[in-house]
DNA sequence: ATTTGTCTTGATAAATGTTATTAAGTAATA
DNA sequence: TATTACTTAATAACATTTATCAAGACAAAT
Protein backbone atom coordinates (compact mmCIF):
# COMPACT_ATOMS: atom_id res chain seq x y z
CA UNK A 1 0.00 0.00 0.00
CA UNK A 2 1.27 3.65 -0.50
CA UNK A 3 2.22 5.89 2.15
CA UNK A 4 -0.64 8.01 0.93
CA UNK A 5 -3.15 5.37 1.26
CA UNK A 6 -2.07 4.07 4.52
CA UNK A 7 -2.64 7.80 5.89
CA UNK A 8 -6.12 7.57 3.97
CA UNK A 9 -6.86 4.37 5.34
CA UNK A 10 -6.61 5.70 9.09
CA UNK A 11 -8.43 8.73 8.31
CA UNK A 12 -5.33 11.30 8.10
CA UNK A 13 -4.89 13.30 5.53
CA UNK A 14 -2.14 12.93 3.25
CA UNK A 15 -0.31 16.26 4.23
CA UNK A 16 3.78 16.77 2.92
CA UNK A 17 4.54 16.24 6.77
CA UNK A 18 2.78 13.54 7.37
CA UNK A 19 3.92 11.48 4.40
CA UNK A 20 7.76 12.59 5.16
CA UNK A 21 7.71 11.28 8.30
CA UNK A 22 5.93 7.69 7.54
CA UNK A 23 8.21 7.34 4.88
CA UNK A 24 11.43 8.11 7.15
CA UNK A 25 9.70 5.49 10.25
CA UNK A 26 10.02 2.76 7.40
CA UNK A 27 13.20 3.21 6.26
CA UNK A 28 14.51 3.33 9.59
CA UNK A 29 15.33 -0.35 10.71
CA UNK A 30 16.79 0.90 14.04
CA UNK A 31 13.37 1.91 16.33
CA UNK A 32 14.34 5.63 16.30
CA UNK A 33 13.79 8.21 18.78
CA UNK A 34 11.61 11.36 17.27
CA UNK A 35 14.39 13.53 17.47
CA UNK A 36 16.46 10.65 14.59
CA UNK A 37 13.27 11.33 12.51
CA UNK A 38 13.65 14.62 12.92
CA UNK A 39 17.54 14.68 11.85
CA UNK A 40 16.71 12.61 9.22
CA UNK A 41 14.42 14.09 7.53
CA UNK A 42 15.75 17.66 8.33
CA UNK A 43 18.11 17.00 4.93
CA UNK A 44 15.15 17.44 2.48
CA UNK A 45 12.90 19.31 4.64
CA UNK A 46 14.33 21.84 7.26
CA UNK A 47 11.31 23.25 7.72
CA UNK A 48 9.22 20.60 9.50
CA UNK A 49 9.71 21.12 13.16
CA UNK A 50 10.44 18.86 15.97
CA UNK A 51 6.95 19.30 17.77
CA UNK A 52 5.72 18.17 14.22
CA UNK A 53 7.81 15.31 14.30
CA UNK A 54 6.82 14.65 18.16
CA UNK A 55 3.01 15.22 17.63
CA UNK A 56 2.37 13.28 14.15
CA UNK A 57 4.41 10.16 15.68
CA UNK A 58 2.33 10.15 18.63
CA UNK A 59 -0.99 10.48 16.36
CA UNK A 60 0.61 7.74 14.13
CA UNK A 61 0.97 5.47 17.26
CA UNK A 62 -2.53 6.20 17.91
CA UNK A 63 -3.72 5.41 14.44
CA UNK A 64 -2.32 2.22 15.17
CA UNK A 65 0.39 2.89 11.50
CA UNK A 66 3.28 2.53 13.85
CA UNK A 67 3.80 1.40 17.34
CA UNK A 68 5.87 2.21 20.50
CA UNK A 69 8.63 0.08 21.59
CA UNK A 70 9.53 -0.43 24.79
CA UNK A 71 13.16 0.99 25.77
CA UNK A 72 15.03 1.03 28.68
CA UNK A 73 17.00 3.80 27.60
CA UNK A 74 14.11 5.86 29.06
CA UNK A 75 13.05 7.60 25.63
CA UNK A 76 10.14 7.31 23.23
CA UNK A 77 10.84 5.37 20.49
CA UNK A 78 8.74 3.90 17.51
CA UNK A 79 8.39 1.02 15.51
CA UNK A 80 7.49 0.63 11.89
CA UNK A 81 7.35 -2.84 11.32
CA UNK A 82 3.16 -3.47 12.93
CA UNK A 83 4.29 -7.50 12.60
CA UNK A 84 4.43 -9.47 15.44
CA UNK A 85 8.24 -10.16 16.43
CA UNK A 86 10.51 -9.76 19.58
CA UNK A 87 13.14 -7.42 20.14
CA UNK A 88 16.75 -7.51 21.03
CA UNK A 89 18.15 -5.06 23.24
CA UNK A 90 21.76 -3.87 23.44
CA UNK A 91 21.91 -1.63 26.85
CA UNK A 92 25.44 -0.83 25.51
CA UNK A 93 25.07 0.48 22.47
CA UNK A 94 21.13 1.39 23.12
CA UNK A 95 20.24 -0.36 20.11
CA UNK A 96 16.83 -2.30 19.52
CA UNK A 97 16.78 -4.83 16.56
CA UNK A 98 13.62 -6.83 15.57
CA UNK A 99 13.82 -10.90 14.95
CA UNK A 100 11.08 -12.91 14.30
CA UNK A 101 10.98 -17.00 14.66
CA UNK A 102 8.46 -18.74 13.12
CA UNK A 103 8.59 -21.51 16.09
CA UNK A 104 8.72 -19.14 19.12
CA UNK A 105 6.08 -17.07 17.59
CA UNK A 106 3.91 -20.88 17.51
CA UNK A 107 5.11 -21.14 21.13
CA UNK A 108 3.82 -18.24 22.45
CA UNK A 109 0.30 -18.22 20.58
CA UNK A 110 -0.14 -21.56 22.28
CA UNK A 111 0.65 -20.93 25.56
CA UNK A 112 -1.41 -17.79 25.86
CA UNK A 113 -4.05 -19.71 23.91
CA UNK A 114 -4.05 -21.99 26.74
CA UNK A 115 -3.77 -19.51 29.34
CA UNK A 116 -6.66 -16.71 30.53
CA UNK A 117 -5.40 -13.21 30.87
CA UNK A 118 -8.14 -11.30 32.51
CA UNK A 119 -9.17 -8.13 32.68
CA UNK A 120 -6.64 -7.11 29.77
CA UNK A 121 -7.59 -5.99 26.40
CA UNK A 122 -4.29 -7.60 24.81
CA UNK A 123 -2.34 -5.86 21.98
CA UNK A 124 0.91 -7.63 21.47
CA UNK A 125 2.87 -9.87 22.79
CA UNK A 126 7.05 -9.32 22.39
CA UNK A 127 9.99 -11.45 23.10
CA UNK A 128 12.66 -8.64 24.74
CA UNK A 129 16.45 -10.46 25.13
CA UNK A 130 18.36 -7.85 26.71
CA UNK A 131 22.23 -8.19 26.71
CA UNK A 132 25.52 -6.86 25.86
CA UNK A 133 26.92 -6.39 22.36
CA UNK A 134 30.08 -8.21 22.56
CA UNK A 135 31.72 -6.86 18.85
CA UNK A 136 30.03 -3.30 18.80
CA UNK A 137 31.19 -3.13 14.95
CA UNK A 138 29.20 -6.57 14.46
CA UNK A 139 25.50 -7.05 14.29
CA UNK A 140 23.93 -9.79 16.40
CA UNK A 141 22.71 -12.81 15.08
CA UNK A 142 19.99 -15.30 16.05
CA UNK A 143 19.85 -18.64 13.85
CA UNK B 1 19.79 -11.81 53.12
CA UNK B 2 19.71 -8.10 54.86
CA UNK B 3 19.95 -4.95 52.47
CA UNK B 4 23.13 -3.95 54.65
CA UNK B 5 24.70 -7.13 53.45
CA UNK B 6 23.42 -7.55 49.36
CA UNK B 7 24.73 -4.00 49.77
CA UNK B 8 28.50 -5.05 51.16
CA UNK B 9 27.86 -8.32 48.65
CA UNK B 10 28.54 -5.59 46.13
CA UNK B 11 30.82 -3.32 47.55
CA UNK B 12 28.61 -0.70 47.96
CA UNK B 13 29.12 1.15 51.65
CA UNK B 14 25.85 0.63 53.13
CA UNK B 15 24.78 4.07 54.25
CA UNK B 16 21.89 5.60 55.28
CA UNK B 17 20.50 6.96 51.68
CA UNK B 18 21.79 3.37 50.21
CA UNK B 19 19.87 1.69 52.87
CA UNK B 20 16.52 3.66 52.52
CA UNK B 21 16.62 3.75 48.76
CA UNK B 22 17.02 -0.06 48.36
CA UNK B 23 14.14 -0.82 51.10
CA UNK B 24 11.86 1.44 49.27
CA UNK B 25 12.61 -0.67 45.78
CA UNK B 26 11.92 -3.87 47.84
CA UNK B 27 8.66 -2.07 48.94
CA UNK B 28 7.35 -1.04 45.30
CA UNK B 29 6.29 -3.67 43.63
CA UNK B 30 4.84 -1.27 41.20
CA UNK B 31 7.94 -0.78 38.69
CA UNK B 32 8.57 2.93 40.17
CA UNK B 33 10.38 5.79 38.64
CA UNK B 34 13.06 7.53 39.92
CA UNK B 35 10.68 10.52 41.53
CA UNK B 36 7.57 7.91 42.85
CA UNK B 37 11.26 6.44 45.48
CA UNK B 38 11.95 9.99 45.57
CA UNK B 39 8.26 10.55 47.31
CA UNK B 40 8.29 7.47 48.86
CA UNK B 41 11.36 7.99 51.20
CA UNK B 42 10.49 12.36 51.22
CA UNK B 43 7.86 11.41 54.07
CA UNK B 44 10.47 9.84 56.43
CA UNK B 45 13.79 11.04 54.77
CA UNK B 46 12.96 14.87 53.75
CA UNK B 47 17.00 15.29 53.30
CA UNK B 48 17.79 12.78 50.51
CA UNK B 49 17.68 14.45 47.58
CA UNK B 50 16.60 13.75 44.00
CA UNK B 51 19.75 13.67 42.21
CA UNK B 52 20.97 10.79 44.98
CA UNK B 53 18.00 8.64 44.02
CA UNK B 54 18.57 9.21 40.55
CA UNK B 55 22.39 8.40 41.03
CA UNK B 56 22.11 5.79 43.67
CA UNK B 57 19.56 3.77 41.54
CA UNK B 58 21.61 3.66 38.68
CA UNK B 59 24.65 2.42 40.90
CA UNK B 60 22.45 -0.31 41.74
CA UNK B 61 21.45 -0.78 38.19
CA UNK B 62 25.43 -1.35 37.28
CA UNK B 63 26.07 -3.61 40.72
CA UNK B 64 22.83 -5.73 39.62
CA UNK B 65 20.67 -5.72 42.97
CA UNK B 66 18.08 -4.32 40.57
CA UNK B 67 17.45 -3.72 36.66
CA UNK B 68 16.27 -0.96 34.86
CA UNK B 69 13.09 -2.08 32.59
CA UNK B 70 11.71 -1.39 29.66
CA UNK B 71 8.85 0.76 29.09
CA UNK B 72 6.77 2.12 26.57
CA UNK B 73 6.18 5.34 28.57
CA UNK B 74 9.85 7.00 28.06
CA UNK B 75 10.52 7.10 31.86
CA UNK B 76 13.22 5.32 33.31
CA UNK B 77 11.82 2.51 35.62
CA UNK B 78 13.38 0.09 37.62
CA UNK B 79 12.43 -3.55 38.91
CA UNK B 80 13.61 -5.00 42.21
CA UNK B 81 12.80 -8.51 41.43
CA UNK B 82 15.56 -9.95 39.73
CA UNK B 83 14.42 -13.54 39.05
CA UNK B 84 13.40 -14.90 35.76
CA UNK B 85 9.84 -13.03 34.81
CA UNK B 86 7.62 -11.37 32.46
CA UNK B 87 5.82 -8.19 32.20
CA UNK B 88 2.00 -7.14 31.10
CA UNK B 89 2.26 -3.36 30.21
CA UNK B 90 -0.93 -1.31 30.88
CA UNK B 91 -0.72 1.35 28.27
CA UNK B 92 -3.80 3.11 29.44
CA UNK B 93 -2.65 3.36 33.34
CA UNK B 94 1.12 3.08 32.53
CA UNK B 95 1.74 0.16 35.00
CA UNK B 96 3.76 -2.74 34.45
CA UNK B 97 2.78 -5.58 36.66
CA UNK B 98 4.95 -8.96 36.92
CA UNK B 99 4.11 -12.17 36.26
CA UNK B 100 5.79 -15.79 36.52
CA UNK B 101 4.83 -19.07 34.68
CA UNK B 102 6.68 -22.11 34.98
CA UNK B 103 5.94 -23.66 31.79
CA UNK B 104 6.32 -20.29 30.03
CA UNK B 105 9.54 -19.99 31.54
CA UNK B 106 10.88 -23.60 30.89
CA UNK B 107 9.99 -23.13 27.04
CA UNK B 108 11.33 -20.11 26.64
CA UNK B 109 14.66 -21.46 27.98
CA UNK B 110 14.24 -24.61 25.45
CA UNK B 111 13.80 -22.40 23.07
CA UNK B 112 17.06 -20.43 23.46
CA UNK B 113 18.46 -23.30 23.97
CA UNK B 114 18.09 -24.55 20.84
CA UNK B 115 18.81 -21.34 19.25
CA UNK B 116 22.29 -19.70 18.34
CA UNK B 117 22.23 -15.88 19.41
CA UNK B 118 25.93 -14.15 18.37
CA UNK B 119 27.86 -11.39 19.37
CA UNK B 120 25.63 -10.86 22.36
CA UNK B 121 25.85 -11.34 25.99
CA UNK B 122 22.53 -12.14 26.68
CA UNK B 123 21.49 -10.91 30.86
CA UNK B 124 17.90 -12.26 30.23
CA UNK B 125 15.19 -12.50 28.41
CA UNK B 126 11.81 -11.28 29.23
CA UNK B 127 8.15 -11.82 27.91
CA UNK B 128 6.32 -8.27 27.70
CA UNK B 129 2.80 -8.63 27.27
CA UNK B 130 1.12 -5.14 26.33
CA UNK B 131 -2.36 -4.53 26.35
CA UNK B 132 -4.97 -2.26 27.97
CA UNK B 133 -6.69 -2.37 31.23
CA UNK B 134 -9.90 -2.80 31.13
CA UNK B 135 -11.65 -1.75 34.50
CA UNK B 136 -9.24 0.47 35.82
CA UNK B 137 -9.89 -0.33 39.35
CA UNK B 138 -9.29 -4.14 39.04
CA UNK B 139 -5.92 -6.09 38.72
CA UNK B 140 -5.28 -7.96 35.61
CA UNK B 141 -5.20 -11.47 36.14
CA UNK B 142 -3.26 -14.84 34.50
CA UNK B 143 -4.43 -18.28 35.27
C1' DA C 1 -11.04 30.48 -8.87
C1' DT C 2 -12.81 32.21 -4.35
C1' DT C 3 -14.82 31.60 -0.16
C1' DT C 4 -15.61 29.26 4.06
C1' DG C 5 -14.78 26.37 7.78
C1' DT C 6 -11.84 22.85 9.53
C1' DC C 7 -7.72 20.80 10.25
C1' DT C 8 -2.65 21.07 10.46
C1' DT C 9 1.71 23.07 11.25
C1' DG C 10 5.88 26.00 12.79
C1' DA C 11 7.78 28.54 16.20
C1' DT C 12 8.50 28.81 20.60
C1' DA C 13 7.41 28.72 25.45
C1' DA C 14 6.61 25.82 29.22
C1' DA C 15 6.95 21.74 31.63
C1' DT C 16 9.15 17.67 32.77
C1' DG C 17 12.88 14.50 33.29
C1' DT C 18 17.90 13.51 33.80
C1' DT C 19 22.74 14.42 34.47
C1' DA C 20 26.79 17.11 35.93
C1' DT C 21 29.13 19.92 39.25
C1' DT C 22 31.04 20.84 43.48
C1' DA C 23 31.55 22.02 48.18
C1' DA C 24 30.37 19.99 52.39
C1' DG C 25 29.64 15.91 54.92
C1' DT C 26 30.50 11.03 56.23
C1' DA C 27 32.74 6.74 57.13
C1' DA C 28 36.68 3.64 57.49
C1' DT C 29 41.40 3.27 58.72
C1' DA C 30 45.24 4.25 60.92
C1' DT D 1 41.58 12.54 65.93
C1' DA D 2 43.76 12.97 61.59
C1' DT D 3 43.85 11.30 57.06
C1' DT D 4 41.94 9.67 53.05
C1' DA D 5 38.65 8.33 49.97
C1' DC D 6 34.01 8.06 49.21
C1' DT D 7 29.27 9.97 49.27
C1' DT D 8 25.74 13.32 49.25
C1' DA D 9 22.74 17.79 48.92
C1' DA D 10 21.87 21.53 46.46
C1' DT D 11 21.48 23.31 42.39
C1' DA D 12 22.76 24.39 37.77
C1' DA D 13 22.89 22.64 33.29
C1' DC D 14 21.12 19.96 29.91
C1' DA D 15 17.83 17.03 27.44
C1' DT D 16 13.36 15.58 26.31
C1' DT D 17 8.49 16.18 25.71
C1' DT D 18 4.22 18.76 25.65
C1' DA D 19 1.27 22.87 25.22
C1' DT D 20 -0.02 27.12 23.01
C1' DC D 21 -1.58 29.62 19.35
C1' DA D 22 -1.26 32.42 15.24
C1' DA D 23 -0.44 31.48 10.51
C1' DG D 24 -0.91 28.37 6.84
C1' DA D 25 -2.86 24.53 4.12
C1' DC D 26 -6.64 21.76 2.68
C1' DA D 27 -11.30 20.18 1.08
C1' DA D 28 -15.85 21.26 -0.07
C1' DA D 29 -19.06 24.18 -1.88
C1' DT D 30 -20.04 27.75 -4.24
Amino acid sequence: MTIKNRLNSVKLKATHQRMTILAAMDECKFHPKPEEIYERIKVDNPTISLATVYNTLDSFAKAGLISRVASIGGNIRYDSNMGAHGHIYCHNTDEIIDYYDEELNDLIIDFFKKKKVGNLKIKNITLNVNGDKLDLEKEVTIK
